[in-house]
Formats: C-alpha cells, sequence, structure tokens
DNA sequence: CTGAAAGCGCTTACAG
DNA sequence: CTGAAAGCGCTTACAG
C-alpha cells in the first residue's frame, strides 16, 4: 500500500499538499492538483482511515444495535437497514453492527463502543416505552438520533425521526371508506403502547370525521400474532358488528383477520377491507395482497444520518414522516 | 478520555508498562498489574481503538454487504445477522455493514473498503450461481469466507460454509415417510441453480432409498413465488398425481402449496403433508404452521469468523453444516 | 500557493 | 520485570 509520502515523493511535493489535495482541493494551483491526482492514481493510493480518525478522532462509523427479539420480529429490518447504510455512505459514513443486552443492562456496550472510537454516535431503533437509552446517553454527552419515540414521556431526549402513525391510521379509515366501508373496525395491541395509542387514535378521528361509528368496533389484541388477530376478528363478527372494514396495527394482526375471513368464506377485499402496517414482506404472501401502510425507508434513513451528523449540538431535532397506503387486494372497492 | 500516558503517570509505570497490563498482563509482577489496574479503572481509561489499529494494521472489523433484492427478501437476515454479530463479538470483532451494487460492479467498493483500512476482511454471502466475488477477492489477497457455495465451479475459490441442501431434503422425505406418506412431490426453482438441484438432488436420493416413485413428481416453479407454488400444486393434482406429500425448497413455495391445499378443501398436514426451507417467519404465520429445514444459525455464524479470523493463510476451508427440521402442523401425521 | 514540524494514542522491538 | 525511543499514516496550525 503507497503512502501519503510516498505519492508526495512521486509528485515532487510534500505531504501536506498531497492531503491538501484531498481534503481541500481548492487550496492548490490548477497544474500541482492535476500533478498531485496523477501520482495518486498512478499509484493506487488510499488515505488510511485509521491514521486519519487517529488524527481527527472522528471514526465516521454509526452503530447500530442489531435486534433480537424472536417474538417479535422486524420484518421490515433488512430494508431499514440497506436504507440506512445507503444513507450513512452518502455522506461517507457506514454502519457499525453490534449486539447488546435490551434496556438498561445494554448501556456498558454502548458507552464501550463510543468510549474506544468504534463510533462517532447511534442510531437506536426498536424504541420501547419507558425506553432508558435516550436519557443515558444524552446524560454521556454521546450522540445518538432515534427511529421511533419514547413515548409517555413529556419531552423525549435527544433527537428522532418518526412515522406518524394516527395520519397512517387516518389514511386507511379514509380509504376503505372511499371503497364503500361504513362500519371499520381497529384491531389494536395488548398494553396501551404508545404506537398503539397513537395509531388507535388516527382512527378514532378520522371515523368521527366521517361520521362513521366507533363504539364497541375497537379491540385489543393480547399479543401481536396471527392467532391474535383471527380471534379477535371471530369476535367481532360473533358479536353481530356487521364490520365492512377492519384497520389493523400491524400486518400480522391483519393477516390473522384474513385468515378468519377466509375461514368463514368470506372474501378479504370483497365483503371486508382490510389494511395492514409497515407493508412487510407478509402483506404480498397473502391472496389478495394486503392493503398495508409503508413507512418512507430511505426519507426515514436520509433524516437520521443528516440530524446525527449534521445538527449543531443542543439543536433538539423532531421530524415526523407521513406514511403511504400500498393499496392491493385485500382492500378492494367491495 | 483518559490517554494511556495519564495512565501512566498515574500508576507511576511508563506507557508500555500499561500497554503490557493490557495486552500481555502475564509480563507484569503481580503488584505492578494491581497498582496499573486500580489507575486503569479510577481514570476510567479505554484504548482508542483507532491508534492501536494504525500501529497493528489490523481494524478487527468484518466488512458484510447488505443485500437489496426487492424481488428476493432475505427472511432470516435478522437472524444471520444477530448470529454473526454476536460471533464476532466473541472474537472482539464487529461487523461494518455497506452496500454495494450486485455481481462485479461491486467489487471497486469491497477493494476500497480494505485499501483504506476499514474492514480486514468480508463475510460474503447471497452467493449466486457463477459469483465473481470470490475469485476476484482471492486474487487480490483480501481475505474473506462465503456463506454459501459458488456452484458449477470445479474448484470454489477460497473457504466457504454451508448448509447441506441435500441432506436437508432427503430429512423432509424421510419425515414424510414416516409420517405416513408414500408419493413426495418435489417443488424446485425455474434455472438450474446450483442450490436447487443440491436440494432436488437430496429429495430423489432418499425417494429412491425408501423405494418411492419419483417419475413425474418433480416440478420447476418460474419464479419464488406464493402464487408459482401454488399454480404448481394445482398442476400436480390436476394432473391425477396422487401425491400425499410436497418437499418445497422454499418456505414461499411451501406457502403456495398449502394456499392451493386449502382452497381445494384438503387440510395440508392431514392429506397432503408439506414441507419447506430455510425455517424463516413465514413458517409461523400459517396455519397449521409450516414444517421446515431450519439453518443452524449460530453455527454458522461461528464457523465464518472462526475461519475468516483464525485459519492460517492458504488453507482452504470448507464446513458443510446440517440443517435440522422443524415440525410444524404441515406435517403432522395423515 | 506550498512546506517543515508537531502530534493524534497507541505498540513493538530493543536495552537494561 | 520495566523503560526510553521510534514509528504507524495521517492532519493541523503556522510560517514563508
Amino acid at each position: 500500500m503507497a503512502t501519503l509520502k510516498q505519492v508526495a515523493a512521486h509528485a515532487e511535493v510534500s505531504v501536506q499538499t498531497v492531503s491538501n489535495a484531498l481534503n481541500a482541493p481548492h487550496r492548490l494551483r490548477a497544474d500541482t492538483l492535476e500533478r498531485v491526482n496523477k501520482s495518486i492514481e498512478l499509484l493506487n493510493y488510499r488515505p488510511n482511515r485509521n491514521a486519519r480518525s487517529l488524527r481527527t478522532s472522528a471514526v465516521e462509523l454509526i452503530g447500530y444495535c442489531v435486534p433480537n427479539w424472536p417474538n417479535q420480529t422486524h420484518l421490515v429490518m433488512d430494508q431499514f437497514l440497506h436504507a440506512l447504510c445507503a444513507a450513512a455512505e452518502r455522506t461517507g459514513r457506514h454502519i457499525l453492527l453490534f449486539t447488546a443486552p435490551p434496556g438498561v443492562d445494554g448501556m456498558p456496550t454502548y458507552d464501550d463502543l463510543h468510549a474506544r472510537r468504534l463510533v462517532d454516535g447511534f442510531v437506536l431503533s426498536q424504541t420501547e416505552t419507558h425506553d432508558p437509552r435516550h436519557g443515558w446517553l444524552k446524560e454521556q454527552g454521546i450522540p445518538f438520533v432515534s427511529f421511533g419515540r419514547v413515548w409517555k414521556q413529556t419531552t423525549q431526549p435527544g433527537p428522532w425521526v418518526d412515522v406518524d402513525g394516527a395520519a397512517g391510521s387516518a389514511l386507511a379509515v379514509r380509504h376503505l371508506y372511499e371503497t364503500g366501508r361504513r362500519r371499520i373496525a381497529f384491531l389494536g395491541w395488548p398494553k396501551a403502547s404508545g404506537l398503539a395509542e397513537d395509531r388507535a387514535g388516527g382512527w378514532r378521528d378520522e371515523c368521527k370525521r366521517l361520521g362513521l361509528p366507533i363504539s364497541g368496533l375497537s379491540v385489543r389484541c393480547r399479543e401481536d400474532s396471527l392467532d391474535e388477530g383471527a380471534r379477535v376478528t371471530a369476535a367481532l363478527l360473533d358479536a353481530g358488528r356487521e364490520i365492512d372494514g377492519i384497520v389493523a396495527l400491524s400486518d400480522v394482526l391483519a393477516l390473522g383477520a384474513l385468515r378468519e375471513l377466509t375461514r368463514r368464506g368470506l372474501t378479504a377485499g370483497h365483503q371486508v377491507g382490510v389494511t395492514g402496517f409497515d407493508d412487510s414482506p407478509l402483506a404480498d404472501v397473502v391472496s389478495p395482497g394486503l392493503t398495508s401502510l409503508r413507512q418512507p425507508m430511505d426519507e426515514i434513513a436520509g433524516e437520521l444520518i443528516k440530524i446525527l451528523t449534521g445538527a449543531p449540538d443542543g439543536t433538539p431535532t423532531e421530524r415526523l414522516l407521513q406514511p403511504e397506503l400500498v393499496i392491493r387486494g385485500s382492500s378492494a372497492p367491495g
């Protein structure tokens, strides 16, 4: 491997000039620049990143904790990681993956990675209600940005990017309404998580706005599973709610609803319109396909990187992005 | 941040001694070691990784190209990444994620990451038939290990770890046989990929061994989609093949088969036993669940890291691991 | 516009 | 067992 010194010798300039050619080319006279660049190319020179990082104390690496929740598979993680990676690379940075215990037990790992200068900062995701990581990192002065809000806190520590769940539900309700549905149920999650409340609120408000009934049409599932989605759908139908639309809080729940409809000889997208959330690979697995709310991954990733790497310190930044309804057969006009 | 120098001053030893306390503690006298360690703890010292890497020219980072194939979602990628990360961390290393164009167009990216010392080497996955990356990397002398074989080459460049697809199919056939099935079909893939041939071969051989028919029972799908799995299953049934078992090359294809069976009023796991490959999250999405062949992710990851970081140069290493059959309702005794 | 010098924080032979 | 010195490959003020 060629070094800066060798390039300098070859181009008959000082190392400083070569460094400038790379990092501040405008400082060089045109002919010098050209000569240096020729030498760089000829020697196939690539700056050693470790030397640079040591000097500048910036590693241009962003830490991301790869989640491991067997009970809640992150079905769009590959999409998210690809988008995050691509966004980081657009600024000359990369993503460093690591594992850590959940919650506060994982903080020493975050701290260590930062202290040993393996990363400049972190992107947090899989945010939980009362997530302790944000406050901890902020207190330590470790740079981070969160994908997802920490709910149930008056003011969230640090910057975040999230997708507007309420607007998503409203979009789904409006779409079902426009395809002729008038009794639209909502399938929610177990305990009152912030995310669930957000999406439920959007359903409720939009139904009210459209003059649709909501009483008895919102149900909570015990867990995010297909079986629960099916069970709850069965309960709604058995109770004689006469529903003709279902907005489910997740694709998994929505698929459960579809299964129950099929089992009863009802055609999803015909008698009952169904929508899910996140536009996971599951949405394309059923037939007809599941209408679902897509998270704008590229935009999310772009904002995360921009905030983490660009925002001047102390500027709390918050970005709420809009989901997009991907329409498939499960919500075809009835 | 405390530096080595400050720790040395605090412990009243030379920097060299502190370095030894960290990297070769056996060289220190017990009391010196203890004194140094106390100072390290007191000053909350963490060695700067960039300085270390600059000196040793090892970054302890392993590159992994995050795939982006919308048409072939990597359904177990999160499992793989978690296992890979954990295995790397057990050796003090981490995973660096990056994106690159597919095929030979991506090689400059690999080269650049290595030349600029962002990574020591690479883990390749999503290996394709005739994958050009292996030969290229080997030629450049860039360390790598492949998860998955490059088929159609007499001798594959570089070390690899893979899962025995033939053994997997054989396991599935034997299981279906043991639950009473005697006419077991195989759902394969479009063109003759090495992976597809491998798995098809296992089905064929095991059927022959058990004295089961194979003629007309092996079909190729045009793509890895649910619809194709369903279409091909319908064709088999319409042709009066009287099948009572289906070994599918992927979970997606298997799910298609299940859908078609359900559509015809047949109960999977009752009249027809069905198995898939990879034990993706999809396997748990259907009801009854899909029996599928699980790849031993932790073992795969462990071997990959061991080969990449431990093998002395020039030792070509090849590891073929065994999949495990995860039995669910789709293959319950008929 | 260009260059000589110092220094980022470590590790590695080499002496003692 | 411990220490003084050199050096990994860059960048950053600072002079000229």
